[in-house]
RNA sequence: GCGCCCGUAGCUCAGCUGGAUAGAGCACGAGACUUCUAAUCUUGAGGCCGCAGGUUCGACUCCUGCCGGGCGCACCA
């Protein structure tokens, strides 16, 4: 028989950073119970229980806790659904923690909970604080995620922010389920776009010796923050390269040019709370020879060969010429087409360093993330390939779309030209709305649905906020506690739980939810979900505070009643506490008080 | 032509990686509150989950084929 002592000391049961919760603890009652049948030969053994599940029911009248385990196992047990539920069910009936538990609809068992077991939820909450939550999930597992590497030719606009902002939440996610993460920025210094840059910083240069540079011709980059670069140069080596052939400075201007735009992209990823602790050159990718080894691994198992691509189709190209390449073949691993690694001039494509790239990072990570705008959709194929072909598939890899946002200003969309350099930038959009809001609203969507940020909407003080909502419940629990603090009013400490009242209790349910959502979300590699969760948390929470409004005897203070004030506060504290959990991993601060 | 993403209430979007009667906000209908725990609250109506098959005890979810919308299809980055 399973051991029937309930859940009496769970609180205290929190080890390894890892949160033992109403469901997992369950899920293991549920296996010590079939490990009981089969032992007994009522189940015959070795079943599959990898679909078992144990979760909240969608409506709340079902009980507390559902189990699908019956009608997973009926069929390969040979069994009835409903029968087999019935010989699990007063099992589970049997633990102290269980107030009932019964069969339902086509085989699930439906248990309800006593209502202690959430008050000791509540302490479990308040024991673990900043750790309720964390998961063992991805403990011994290492995730390097790489985003933004935007190219460093400026500093970073709105295009960016979305994906800084996912990339971070995603990382900070997997940290909070026990993954090891590195963070990286993919620095595309080695194309043809840095030497445009070096061209246009020689010009600024020569601007700040005094020539007159007139327009920026076509072509070159022509945003001002260029010139202190220029400037620099200008004081370090004075006119030595105002006039001499290009092959003289590019690699030098190249070199002075990329280092101060990572200096600018470093400083705007500060802005918004970010700062990744790898930066791969694609440049030191190349200097090391890592595509000419990928190129001779992969020769060497026939997955590069020298062909000739197709002309594209669907397109007319006036320039179009047959000529033979060494191609991957990535029509192996689900590609539609082979592509190339080097150029006809024996230079490496993007691709081809890429690949080396992706080796390389897949030699110290168990799992790779990218994530990368939607415009890049079309090389998502070519790149898992390529991973799959270099680590035998034995490292996992997931590439992370991410959709456009659309800026709006007074409801009109906010007009952005790259040519004339007057796009929005992402410096300029976190001073005007502030870090914390532009990080929250970018992960109000799921990734790969397109969004539009309206400068007035995201700062606006109403419940359509959900920026706002959060906080302001936050706010509110914050508020009452130094209310009740400057009542004289003891915190903390052994407040008496039982005198809770069953929509208190609701509330308790909902933000136990909180570490199988984080799970959910980590292995989804979906950090949208946490902001979603805690604006379903932060509502219930808002309209258990307006029962106060018509009924002064259901605030959370209430005159002359310490004791149930206590209560109270100790629920808040934990609504608190979940709040800001989440906040933290979206890496966004919760606020002592509104505005 | 091929590939990828999307299609859920009038609108904007969720839907916990296959669970029970598909959810929320806005807008709409009805009511409450003239206050300070209302930078509102309660409640109602609203659905062929693009269409058609298939797998399954069970499908918005997975598979196939259509329809419709977006993006991509260079040796660019």
């Amino acid at each position: 028989m399973p051991d029937a002592s309930g859940s009496s000391n769970r609180a205290s049961s929190h080890k390894q950073g890892q949160t033992v919760t109403i469901y997992s603890e369950f899920a293991g009652h549920i296996g010590a119970i079939l490990d009981h049948l089969e032992e007994a030969g009522d189940l015959p053994a070795g079943l599959d229980r990898k679909n078992v599940a144990v979760e909240p029911p969608r409506d709340p009248s079902h009980g507390d806790l559902a189990t699908n385990v019956a009608m997973v196992l009926a069929k390969p047990a040979g069994k009835n659904p409903r029968e087999l539920a019935m010989i699990i069910a007063p099992k589970i009936a049997r633990f102290d923690s269980v107030a009932g538990a019964e069969v339902a609809g086509p085989g699930f068992i439906n248990i309800r909970l006593v209502d202690d077991a959430w008050r000791e939820e509540l302490r479990a909450i308040a024991a673990a604080g900043e750790n309720y939550g964390r998961s063992a999930m991805g403990a011994g597992k290492t995730v390097n995620i790489e985003y933004v590497s935007a190219n460093p030719t400026g500093p970073l606009h709105m295009g960016h922010c979305r994906g800084a902002v996912v990339g971070d939440a995603l990382a900070g996610l997997l940290e909070f389920t026990g993954h090891a993460v590195t963070r990286e920025y993919y620095i595309n210094d080695a194309g043809g776009q840095v030497d445009i840059l070096a061209r246009s910083t020689h010009l600024r240069y020569r601007e700040a010796l005094g020539e007159d540079i007139g327009e920026i011709p076509e072509g070159l980059y022509p945003g001002e923050y260029l010139k202190p670069v220029g400037e620099a140069l200008a004081a370090e080596f004075g006119d030595r390269y105002a006039a001499s052939e290009e092959t003289q400075w590019l690699a030098l201007f190249r070199e002075h040019s990329v280092a101060a735009m990572m200096d600018l992209i470093r400083a705007d990823l500060g802005l918004l709370g970010i700062a990744q602790e790898v930066f791969a050159s694609e440049a030191a990718v190349h200097a090391a020879g890592k595509p000419e080894a990928a190129e001779a691994e992969l020769r060497k198992r026939d997955l590069v060969y020298d062909g000739i691509l197709e002309a594209p189709k669907g397109k007319t190209l006036d320039d179009w010429e047959p000529v033979e390449l060494p191609l991957f073949r990535s029509t192996r691993f689900g590609d539609d087409q082979d592509r190339p690694i080097r150029k006809s001039d024996g230079s490496w494509t993007y691709f081809g360093a890429d690949l080396a790239y992706h080796f390389q990072k897949s030699q110290s990570a168990d799992m790779l993330i990218d994530i990368w705008g939607a415009d890049h959709a079309g090389t998502v194929k070519r790149i898992k390939a390529a991973v799959e072909a270099l680590t035998d598939g034995k490292t996992e890899f997931d590439v992370k779309l991410v959709q456009m946002v659309r800026l709006l200003r007074d409801g009109e969309p906010v007009k952005m030209s790259k040519r004339s350099g007057s796009f929005v930038t992402l410096a300029d959009v976190v001073e005007e709305v502030g870090k914390d809001v532009v990080r929250f609203t970018m992960l109000t969507r799921k990734a790969d649905a397109q969004m539009d940020f309206d400068f007035a909407k995201v700062v606006e003080a109403s419940k359509d906020n959900p920026v706002f909502y959060v906080q302001y419940a936050h706010a509110r629990i914050r508020s009452v506690h130094r209310r009740a603090q400057a009542e004289g009013i003891e915190i903390g400490g052994a407040a008496d739980l039982s005198l809770l009242d069953a929509e208190e209790l609701a509330l308790v349910k909902r933000a136990a939810q909180f570490p199988r959502i984080a799970e959910a979300a980590a292995n989804a590699h979906e950090p949208h979900r946490i902001a979603f969760y805690l604006g379903d948390l932060a509502a219930e929470f808002h309209a258990l505070w307006n029962r106060g409004n018509d009924h002064p005897e259901k605030r959370l203070l209430v005159a002359d009643a310490p004791d149930l004030t206590r209560a109270r506060l100790a629920l808040a504290e934990g609504i608190g506490q979940i709040i800001r959990n989440g906040l933290a991993i979206m890496g966004v601060e919760a606020v002592e008080e509104m505005e």
